[in-house]
DNA sequence: GTGTGTGAATGTTTTCACAGCG
DNA sequence: CGCTGTGAAAACATTCACACAC
């Protein structure tokens, strides 16, 4: 079952999961239908998304919810808990830690790093900010899976090759830049600027018909 | 000119945006491959783009920094200021607040709400905290553009139908969410944990070939 | 009857490849 | 020559529609 699954398909499996987990203590199945009215996506579309991964619902009646949800949880590797490095720890990197509602659903920032020497030895939350010269280190000793880089856009790709250097494999990068990897890498890029800005372009179209 | 154009055209024209930003005093004419280069994206998907707006480059040469820059403005709606309306002044949206580097991209909050009684009448930032009850009246006298919500998801469907009745048509959205909108509306979500959850997909296809 | 799973059909996006212009 | 702009082709994603299972 080596397929090459759609790379939209993996981004929608989180939503699935997050609807699922809602739903969990309010039944005990659900059908496609009533899951894509809850996410404004067709049936069809849920149905042939979750058949890449294997034959979960039952004819005539939909999904059982906790069942989908385990199966779900096993594709998506959230069985476990995941190390997750922070590199950059100005007042992006503070709200991240300080914010991050990220713990109850596996994750957690276990180490935090920066490259500014002001900030190494300083607390941040529950950690010491470590110098990113020992990053190697740290991501060998604690099994760090995971970078979240929230550096200045100039240091972000030197960061990020860092990263990728010490074998950290997927990267939630906060920095407005698009930073080169090599393919086995995953970059995630989030950045509420772009984001804004495809809303303008939308809200301009409206003004001028 | 009323074609159709592809929204995940629209997804990219920001990130051309930032790097002609970036471009402009380095150089005076850069070439769909340069441009591609930077950001990971082929030239003919670049080219592609953009002939769908009109024709800005010059046969040979490439395409000038500063008009195409000018011109995406244009396309952006970047050529003016945005009011943006914040909802919710918990942690998430403090950091929001707080973080913000909005501003210099003609981004300004100027108005925060809460539905929580004991955060109405506070200060955050430069701004008061107001009452979601008279959201209505602030959109029409500030002219109140694009909403950000920063709210529990328990609260985000109920926030985000007070936004659209009021007449905001474009919404950055922080809950872990999936809201229902009238199809003249968009909604743009932000979740790291959904962006975490795909990360780990591919981290667990990693470990198991 | 009801809703899944799925090949086939449709629609959309990306890539190709080249004519034409500076 | 070098690179844009663009139809046409290829790749990819979504929707349809129905056989089949409960």
């Amino acid at each position: 079952m080596a397929a090459p699954i759609p790379e939209v398909v993996i981004l929608r499996l989180p939503l699935y999961f997050r609807v699922l987990t809602l739903l969990q203590d309010e039944t005990e199945i659900v059908s496609s239908q009533e899951l894509g009215a809850r996410l404004q996506i067709t049936p069809a579309q849920i149905r042939k998304d979750l058949s890449y991964f294997g034959k979960f619902g039952i004819q005539g009646k939909g999904y059982k919810v906790n069942q989908l949800l385990g199966e779900l949880r096993q594709i998506l590797g959230l069985d476990r808990k995941w190390s997750v490095v922070l590199v950059g720890v100005g007042r992006l990197g503070r709200a991240i830690l300080d914010y991050s509602t990220l713990g109850p659903h596996g994750f957690h920032i276990t180490a935090a790093f920066d490259t500014d020497p002001r900030q190494i030895g300083k607390k941040v939350g529950q950690l010491i900010v470590q110098d990113i010269a020992v990053l190697s280190d740290a991501v060998k000793n604690q099994d760090l899976n995971i970078g979240i880089v929230a550096v200045p856009p100039s240091e972000a790709q030197e960061v990020i090759d860092r990263l990728v250097s010490c074998g950290i494999k997927a990267i939630l990068n906060y920095a407005p830049a698009a930073p080169a990897v090599h393919s086995d890498v995953r970059v995630y890029n989030i950045d509420p600027v772009v984001a804004l800005q495809t809303l303008t372009y939308h809200l301009k179209c409206l003004s001028t018909p």
